[in-house]
This record gives C-alpha cells, sequence and structure tokens, in this order.
DNA sequence: CTCGATGAGTTTTTT
DNA sequence: ACTCATCGAG
C-alpha cells in the first residue's frame, strides 16, 4: 500500500498525530473530528512505515463495538486480516490475559465471569445469609461500594477497619462477597481489570514480558478510563514513552461509574515528554450547531481547552421549541419528524435524545400515531434475558459444579419441587462445611435430614446435571446447548407459559442455539485455543452481552439517551426536555462537578446533529404523578441568542378543554382546524354518519384530517375542514 | 405455585 | 403515574 493514501486524507493536525515519531501522544479530539480515522491511520502508519508487526501493538476500547469498528476499518486500509493483533475492549483483554495466566493469578482454570445482575443477586443471597435487612442495606447500593472500591484497586482487606458501624458492616459484606467469588471461581467486571493489574504489578516476568511485547499501546476514549485501567496503562508503558491516547475531556459523561477525568492530566503529568495534538476541524456539524456547543462547553472549568470549527457554512439556526407540556412536545417532535420524511430524508437520519429512558413512551406513542417506524436504544440485551440466564447458567453448571449463583439460580427452574426449605437446608450446609451448594447439596442427598420426598427431589436435579454433563461430553458446542436447553426442560417450562411472552422465551432459547452454532464455526482467537468452547461462548456472553433490539436495518427514528447516543451522528437530532430538574437532572443541580458533566452530555447531544437541530422543553411537565412547571434548562441560556430560533407550532395547538376520561389514551392529537382541536379517543358527532371516536389524525390546517370510527358507519377518513364534526 | 394487593422508588450504562 | 418487587392468600 502506497503511504500517500495512508497520509492524503488527513488533515494537518490529524497527519501530524498519526506520524509523529514513536512518543507519548495525547490527542485531543473534538466531537466528529475523526478520531477513529487518527487510530486507524496510526497503526496503519506504524506498521508500514515504521515497521511494527501487528504483534507488537496493543489497542484497547471500551466497547466491543468500538474494538470491532476499528479492527473492520483498519483492515479494510490495508487489505489484509489483523487477526493477531491485540485489539479489544479492556474487560477483553484483561479476560484473556487471565486465563492464560489462570493458575499464577489463583484462579481456577474454568472460572467464569459475573455480570452485574449475577452481582446483585449474589450480593442479595449474602445479606441473606448474614441475616442482614435489605432495607438498611440496599443491594444496589453495596454493588455500587463494592464496585468502586475494585475500580480504585481496593480490596476488602485493604480497607482500613471503619468505626462507622454501617461503613464497617459495608467492609464485611465485601469480605464475604470476595470469598464466595474466589470459591466459586467468579470474577466480576471488576475483578477482571483489578486482577490482571495486580498479577502484572506483583509478577516482574509476565509484566516485563508484555512490556517488551507492546511497542506501541493505543488508547480510544481516554477519558472514560478509570483509576485502575489508569494503572494498568502505567504499568505497561511508564518510561516508554510508547502510550497513544486518544481522547476530549469535554465528552466525559460516565463519572458517576468510575471514568475519571483527571485521567487526561494525570497522563500529562507523568508522561513529560508527550505530545498534544488538538483535533477541532469538525467534519459532521453546521457551524449554529458548533459554535452552540462551543460556547455552552466554555462555561466548564479546567477544560484543556478546544473549539470546534467547520470549513462548511452556518447552515440552518438552532430552532428552539417551548411545548406547552409533554404531549405538546412529543407531537411536535413526531410531527416535524414526518413531515422531514415527506421531503424524502431517511427516517434513520432522525433522533430523539433524552435524559432519561422513561422519557422515550411519549415519543413512541406519538409516532405510533402518526404510523412512523421508531427503534427504542436501550432495553434487556440478548444475553441478559431471563431465559437465556437460566440456559447459560445450566451450562456453567457443567462447566464447574461450584458456581453457586448459577446453582441456585436453576435448581427451582423450571419448578421441580425444590422449595425454600430444601434450599434453605443445602445453604446452612454449606456455609457450615465452608463447601460449595453442590457439595452440600450432594451431602444432604446421602444423609438422613431432609424428608423423604425432598431428598428425592434434589438427588433427582444432582443426577440430571451430572447425567447432562455425561451426555455433552466431547460433543460440539451447539449440540451441548442444544442439549441443555431441552434436556434442562427449560423449553417445556416457558412453552407452557401463556401468552406471547412464553412464545418469545422459547423462540430465544432456539436463537441460543443458533449463537452457539455461529460462534463455534467462527475460528478461535490464536490465544484462547486452549479454551473448552463451552468456556469460551459463557465468556463471550458475559463480555458481549449483544445487541438490545434487532432489525437495525429497518428505517426506523432513532429514539435513545443522550449516553447512547454518544459516538454516533444524525442529519436531524432533538433533544427533549430541557428543563432544569431533568436535565441537567434534579440530583445535579446543586453540585458544580455534577453540573459540569450534565453540561458535557449537552454538549454531546447537540454535537451528534449535522445539519438541523431542535431544542426542546415543556412549560409544564406531567413527573411522578404531579404536574410540574419546570423553568427551561439554564443550558438554554447558555447558548447565544444568535444561533438560535423560537418555533411556534403553525396553527393552533389545541389544549384539553376537559380532562380525559379514564382509561383513554392520553393523547392529543393537534389537529389545527379553524382553531378547534380535537383528542385522540374523542367521541364526535358528524351530520351523516352519527356519533363515532376518532382514531387518527394527520395533517395540519386545511388539510387536517382525522379517522373516526363511527358506531353505524363503519371508519372513515374525514377532512376536518369540510365534515363539520361537533364533540359528542 | 400463581395471582392480586401493597409499597417503594424514580439519571445516565459497559464490561 | 407507573413500574417493579415482595408478600400473603387461595
Amino acid at each position: 500500500m502506497d503511504i500517500t493514501a495512508l497520509v492524503d486524507p488527513l488533515n494537518p493536525a490529524q497527519r501530524d498525530a498519526v506520524t509523529a515519531p514513536a512518543s507519548a501522544m495525547l490527542v485531543l479530539a473534538g466531537a466528529g473530528s475523526g478520531k477513529t480515522r487518527v487510530l486507524v491511520h496510526r497503526i496503519a502508519w506504524l506498521m508500514l512505515v515504521e515497521q511494527v508487526s501487528p504483534h507488537s501493538i496493543l489497542a484497547v476500547t471500551f466497547t466491543n463495538k468500538a474494538a470491532r469498528e476499528m479492527r473492520g476499518r483498519i483492515e479494510e486500509l490495508l487489505n489484509f486480516p489483523a487477526g493477531n493483533m491485540w485489539m479489544g475492549t479492556f474487560h477483553g483483554l484483561a479476560h484473556r490475559l487471565l486465563r492464560r495466566h489462570a493458575r499464577e493469578t489463583g484462579l481456577p482454570e474454568t472460572f467464569q465471569i459475573l455480570d452485574s445482575d449475577d452481582q446483585y443477586r449474589l450480593i442479595r443471597r449474602i445479606l441473606k445469609t448474614l441475616e442482614l435487612d435489605e432495607g438498611r442495606f440496599p443491594p444496589k447500593q453495596i454493588q455500587w461500594y463494592i464496585n468502586a472500591h475494585k475500580d480504585e484497586g481496593h480490596r476488602a482487606r485493604h480497607l482500613a477497619e471503619s468505626y462507622e458501624p454501617f461503613e464497617r458492616q459495608l467492609q464485611r459484606i465485601y469480605r464475604v462477597y470476595e470469598e464466595q467469588c474466589d470459591r466459586a471461581g467468579l470474577v466480576d467486571f471488576g475483578e477482571l481489570l483489578l486482577r490482571m493489574h495486580e498479577f502484572l504489578r506483583d509478577n516482574p516476568e509476565p509484566l516485563e514480558h508484555y512490556r517488551r511485547r507492546f511497542r506501541h499501546v493505543l488508547v480510544d476514549e481516554f477519558q472514560d478510563t478509570n483509576a485502575i485501567q489508569y494503572a494498568w496503562l502505567q504499568l505497561l508503558t511508564q518510561g516508554k514513552d510508547n502510550l497513544f491516547v486518544v481522547g476530549d475531556d469535554d465528552q466525559s459523561i460516565y463519572g458517576w461509574r468510575g471514568a475519571r477525568i483527571e485521567n487526561l492530566h494525570r497522563f500529562q503529568h507523568d508522561n513529560p515528554n508527550h505530545r498534544l495534538v488538538r483535533l477541532e476541524q469538525n467534519y459532521r456539524s453546521t457551524g449554529n450547531i458548533l459554535n452552540a456547543a462551543n460556547a455552552l462547553i466554555a462555561r466548564n472549568e479546567g477544560r484543556l481547552g478546544k473549539d470546534l470549527w467547520t470549513s462548511g457554512g452556518s447552515g440552518e439556526p438552532i430552532s428552539l421549541y417551548a411545548a406547552f407540556n409533554e404531549q405538546d412536545e412529543a407531537y411536535f417532535v413526531a410531527d416535524r419528524i414526518r413531515q422531514w420524511t415527506l421531503e424524502g430524508h431517511a427516517r434513520s437520519e432522525a433522533a430523539i435524545l433524552y435524559r432519561s429512558n422513561a422519557q422515550s413512551r411519549q415519543f413512541e406513542e406519538k409516532l405510533i400515531a402518526l404510523g412512523i417506524p421508531y427503534r427504542v436504544y436501550g432495553g434487556l440485551r440478548f444475553f441478559e434475558r431471563q431465559e437465556i440466564k437460566d440456559a447459560l447458567a445450566y451450562l456453567r453448571l457443567l462447566s464447574n459444579r461450584n458456581d453457586d449463583p448459577s446453582f441456585e439460580r436453576v435448581i427451582n427452574t423450571p419448578t421441580r419441587g425444590i422449595g425454600t426449605r430444601t434450599v434453605d437446608a443445602i445453604r446452612d450446609l454449606a456455609k457450615d462445611r465452608e463447601s460449595s451448594l453442590w457439595q452440600a447439596a450432594v451431602e444432604l442427598t446421602t444423609a438422613d435430614v431432609l424428608p423423604s420426598r425432598a431428598r428425592g427431589l434434589l438427588g433427582a436435579f444432582l443426577q440430571l446435571i451430572d447425567k447432562l454433563a455425561r451426555q455433552a461430553a466431547g460433543k460440539a458446542l451447539q449440540e451441548q446447548v442444544q442439549l441443555i436447553v431441552e434436556g434442562s426442560g427449560l423449553i417445556d417450562h416457558y412453552l407452557k407459559e401463556k401468552g406471547e411472552q412464553g412464545e418469545t422465551r422459547v423462540e430465544n432459547l432456539k436463537e441460543l442455539v443458533t449463537a452457539a452454532r455461529q460462534f463455534d464455526n467462527e475460528a478461535p482467537a490464536a490465544d484462547e485455543e486452549g479454551m473448552a468452547p463451552l468456556d469460551r461462548f459463557l465468556a463471550h456472553a458475559a463480555l458481549e452481552a449483544g445487541e438490545a433490539q434487532g432489525d437495525p436495518f429497518e428505517a426506523c427514528v432513532q429514539l435513545m439517551s443522550l449516553h447512547s447516543a454518544k459516538g454516533l451522528e444524525f442529519e436531524l437530532v432533538f433533544v427533549v426536555g430541557l428543563e432544569d430538574g431533568l436535565f441537567p437532572s434534579m440530583q445535579s443541580l446543586e453540585d458544580p462537578a455534577r453540573l459540569e458533566e450534565e453540561r458535557r452530555l449537552c454538549y454531546v447531544g447537540i454535537t451528534r446533529a449535522k445539519r438541523k437541530l431542535y431544542l426542546c422543553y415543556a412549560e409544564s411537565r406531567r413527573l411522578y404523578g404531579r404536574d410540574s412547571y419546570p423553568r427551561p434548562s439554564r443550558f438554554l441560556r447558555e447558548i447565544p441568542a444568535e444561533h438560535l430560533e423560537e418555533v411556534r407550532m403553525r396553527g393552533h395547538v389545541s389544549r384539553p378543554v376537559t380532562a380525559m376520561p379514564k382509561g383513554e389514551p392520553g393523547v392529543f392529537a393537534h389537529i389545527a382546524a379553524a382553531g378547534a382541536g380535537f383528542k385522540l379517543g374523542q367521541r364526535v358527532t358528524h351530520a351523516s354518519f352519527g356519533e363515532g371516536v376518532i382514531l387518527q389524525a394527520e395533517g395540519e390546517g386545511s388539510q387536517a384530517r382525522v379517522q373516526v370510527n363511527f358506531a353505524k358507519a363503519g371508519t372513515k377518513w374525514l377532512m376536518l375542514a369540510y365534515a363539520k364534526l361537533e364533540p359528542a
């Protein structure tokens, strides 16, 4: 490949970063400034010009998606597979390393990964055994406590015993939690990183091996690194001037889950020879959008500093819409999207961004009413679904009988008559013996403690697992999964579950078999060949929970939280719910640091828009069952008026004349018809068709039409301008 | 075990 | 207002 092709498509700043001589490098990459391009071209540059073997390059991202994208683009650019380059997420790489060195790190070869749901359940179980009240010790808070400490590199034994009784209990729970994980051979997400860090820190030989091997270390989204990730990168690169990081302090929106924006400053301090390159030319948005974003983010303190600019025009002004209430806001947005798509634009290029997921509902209702397909991001992902986790728990039990959380999940799922009494007895004995639940259960089937019926049922369960394990031995992965899904009785169990839910679950279980087949067909990564396919599949399920929603190809309007929108871009963007208390959120209003993070979130939202941005707020909003009258978001005042243009709905926006009757959809159709408004679901009378109910509405002004279901005449579309409908 | 009543909480999310 | 989880009754 020609080097000019590597360098020519880059602007001067990008070129600086890509072609820099080996040194520590901080690339401050503004939104839409081509940061992935810089990473990809940098790696290609290292390989082609510096003659670095891909074997010597380590590239780290936060999400699997980002890792996949980077790998894909490198392969596309170089036109050959980059298989032996270590490229992945922090967690994925940690996992790979721990598998390689399992024995040295004190883990069983078959260790498995706890996802946060598993972790939550385990904590609750521990609370029960410690006889602590969930009200006083909320499991969520404990989970947060444990993870926060792990992210900082602190184990329970490192914590100085607190004088404060509550804190002391937390420490105790943490200690027990660690013991339980160790005994069961389980590793949570934080543990992956922590254990990897400790291993390298305390073992000079492997550390030196990896330090020598990785001649270049590159990190994406560096502003999202936490303390332990930073420490790990330092271990690998300290004194070698070979750490190349790309990030944007202005897009740091994950402080609440441990990301340390100050790692950017620490990087500069710890790498005194570093170079700093700013990518400020933006290839995404119009001048108005960028200037609004620049002005907003300028309010934050202690920034590394950066101003986005474009060589393109300033574009349309940003539209600001003050909605009457949240319904009106939703209708406005849906209607604008409708108009926009009528102009021939792709629905998938329109996005509605909100602060909290609960806000999606209003928009969904209005989009449905206008017949616009949409897709909501977020929610349960494939490997997080209940039925999938059930099946995975069986599989984990095959691999490791001492996996207590899996044992407990599965012992009576599907129901096989093993009740709480039996399970309690198993737990008590396991506690006494300091053994796993499995071992305790085995003992109970031979002792004379349980009633004979319970003993028999328990024995049958243990035999079932052993039998499945025997049958699965030596089989191909998808056959193993198939065997478990059926042999466990899960399929039959969910077949009995009534309604659509049960059907979906059965389909998902079948899908799991397909997923296993696909997974098995893909060539194993060179470094993980020693691992049993089943263990690899289980790790894959935990580390990459899959997409939340299928059919990303259908042309849909995109609905998502501002957090989920990071890294994406759309022609048309609506940032909605810009009200103090919602965005910025209530919890952030009083705390300057959190308020700055909210401001960065707003900055992220604004910079998603390529051509047209709408900012919306509601003058009244129904929140937690009450009407609230929030002030417009302070962020709106921080955007210079010159970039904004207030919009009004043309025609008249109908307002509720009377309260909605109970049980009706809480929807007004904003039908602009000579000042008269009708609501969806409203009863109306027509001179010749008689009485009916409004089902749908579309169009406005003289074009406004409604669909009415008449009691006698059936369903009809009527032009409001002619139909002379009267409220019934 | 399944159903319905009751009560608490209600930003953001990946791995 | 609404969801989700737990708890008690059948």
